[in-house]
DNA sequence: AAAGTAAATGCAAATCATTTGCATATACAT
DNA sequence: ATGTATATGCAAATGATTTGCATTTACTTT
């Protein structure tokens, strides 16, 4: 993917630890930690600017985020969807946004569902 | 509600920690966090206490936990469901667990879905 | 009711993810 | 080549949650 591009097209300064951020969630593919994404962009970008990055690509709407065993996870998608990890080995698979939790290859099916929305009071 | 009788099927202590703790989980009704829960019960519990309470309470199915604006939030319930939180004035409104999020009094509705489950290499 | 014991609590401090402040460095337009 | 807004690095703060340890308390047994 063309980075340099990318950043350009959301009014982005090219910067190395931003297509280092970008490389690897392309790479990747599933939603990572800002931790885990650090150790391995360590000698790009600092760990605060892997957060800043992060939560710029997110207000731009390149990539999304997702809870996961309590730590907010990034990915990169064109748009939102959900993922459903394995609760021995971790293995992470994307699950479409049909909101009817049809998912093959799993077992055990646990869901969380958090939701919010304007009230009447509100609108 | 007889929360001695509560805790005593339970197999834990009635303690006027836990009993503050479990009158305030009764009475909000919505999901509420453990420093939020603290602050109504501090005469009654330290912080740290109303986190281990809250811990052996959950881990005995008598409350359940809800994500909140990046919060752990508790509720008591006979089974665990789902809630919404206006975006504006935070009010917050159960909604069953039907898996459709036909919500009513709520417009703008964003929902969040985070699943685990055993994938067929780990059966 | 007194005493013993495991469980529960309080307080201090540690931990972990995430954010903020500020000085320096860098991308990119001029 | 140069100016300037933007991005980064480092240190330190923050906020939620956990851990260690000494003390207290609920509840059983005498």
């Amino acid at each position: 993917m063309d980075y340099k591009k990318l950043l350009k097209e959301h009014g982005l300064k090219s910067t190395k630890a931003r297509k280092a951020v970008l490389e690897v969630l392309e790479k990747v593919i599933k939603p990572i930690s800002a931790g885990d994404l650090h150790k391995r962009v360590s000698k790009q970008a600092d760990l605060v600017t892997v957060y800043r990055i992060l939560h710029t690509l997110r207000e731009k709407g390149i990539v999304f985020t997702e809870t996961i065993l309590d730590e907010t996870c990034y990915y990169m998608a064109d748009k939102p969807h959900h993922h459903i990890m394995c609760d021995t080995c971790e293995a992470v698979e994307c699950v479409p946004c049909d909101h009817s939790f049809v998912v093959t290859n799993f077992t055990n099916i646990q869901h969380f569902v958090s939701l919010t929305g304007t009230c009447q009071k509100c609108i």
